[in-house]
DNA sequence: AACCATACGGAGGAAATTCCTCCACTTAGA
DNA sequence: TCTAAGTGGAGGAATTTCCTCCGTATGGTT
């Protein structure tokens, strides 16, 4: 499809590409549930592939971590441009936005992912141009949506990525989507004009930080 | 002070108290900030006592981990009793009881303590007790806020829980509290009269769980 | 159809962590 | 002053995790 710059594995046999991204899927459900140090056997495991085919596709814990981040980064690509393209107006939009982080879980992964990427990791060619999509995509909706009125003037973009990041712990037994849903509702509820918040918004120096946390360097 | 039926260790020697206080700050401290599987030595460390310390006073980690969770209900009892009892009216009681909930981290701590507690820990005696003093401050604000006109009616119990337990990822040269603490005054504002959120608030049948993760009857 | 480069699985040895006991020494409290 | 209670940490054992290696299987191309 879009060749850009594949930092990815592209070029990959079909049945290497597919395993591949069922390690990534794998790795991500597991990460989200246990924790980064899950036993990379236990993430082939689930994937359905044999250890050494993990292994070969991702010589280290590192690079599998960069796989994670980096798929995110894309889901949330596609989910602020269509969020942006599909919906009426700039409010909803957002609105749209921000269930889907929720339903990406993007605050749980953020919060495993950042410390131990932000660490060693300077940007991929291709991320930088991601990140910007979304900034892009994210502070025209911002704009525009405080623009027709539908938006509180007092809120920055470093709010609207603050909610995007936030978390909600779900009971085992709850539907997972079910109570972040509500959560976000809510916050949606707050982000509309009214009396004005007490405090001031947040600065906006780093901004991208929130969008992919896997990144350092401007 | 109030003796009820000590689970903690009460009749230690001063300095061994102080030492297991110590303990449970740090492995507190650790397990927010890398998990629930930090080397009990670097808990130790942290604390500033020996190793053989900790394993006197924690046989084990479940032990340790259950330390945490009581400390953690306690602090939670005394947050939603002075939030009741020194503020004005309900509204601004709620407003301090989830700016609280905030600052201690409750979203995080239940997400990673709930998931091991859950399993072979039923209430210790004084545990309910404490859950059900939690629940009663919080059930009495939220009647009396409604009453007053100050919070949204199709809002339920279990939807102040949800925020209550909400978190959000810090940038980590972000002061602690800072990012929460926006995120908070949204969800307060997303709480006030308005108009209809979209969907039902969520069945109270599990309100227990998120005031106490580690709980399982009634 | 045939061919071969690419990909696959998983056994198993090596290395790193972590656990947790044990005991000689210290200190709080009467 | 006396002693019951508390302290620290060295170190052996056990568990866990890593990750290479190679015989076999399969996609894609001529």
């Amino acid at each position: 499809m879009d060749a850009e710059n594949g930092a990815a594995g592209d070029g990959l046999r079909a049945d290497a590409r597919r395993n591949r991204d069922l390690i990534v899927a794998a790795a991500r459900e597991l990460f989200l549930e246990k924790g980064l140090d899950v036993a990379l056997e236990e993430v082939s495991r689930r994937a359905g592939v044999g250890i050494g085919t993990l292994y070969r596709r991702f010589p280290d814990r590192e690079a599998l971590l960069r796989g994670v981040a980096e798929d995110n980064l894309r889901r949330l690509v596609e989910l602020a441009e269509t969020a942006s393209r599909e919906e009426p107006d700039a409010w909803h939009g957002l609105c749209r936005f921000l269930r889907g982080c929720a339903d990406l879980r993007m605050g749980e992964l953020s919060a495993k992912l950042e410390p131990r990427l932000h660490q060693r990791i300077r940007a991929g060619e291709g991320l930088s141009g991601r990140r910007r999509r979304v900034m892009d995509a994210l502070l025209r909706m911002i704009a525009q949506a405080q623009a027709d009125g539908d938006l509180r003037p007092d809120v920055g973009p470093v709010d609207i990525a603050l909610l995007m990041t936030v978390h909600v712990y779900t009971p085992p037994h709850m539907p997972a989507g079910q109570a972040a849903g509500r959560v976000v509702e809510i916050m949606l509820n707050g982000l509309r004009p009214g009396p004005a918040l007490p405090g001031a918004a947040l600065p906006e120096a780093d901004l991208l930080r929130y969008i992919d946390p896997g990144a350092d360097g401007p």
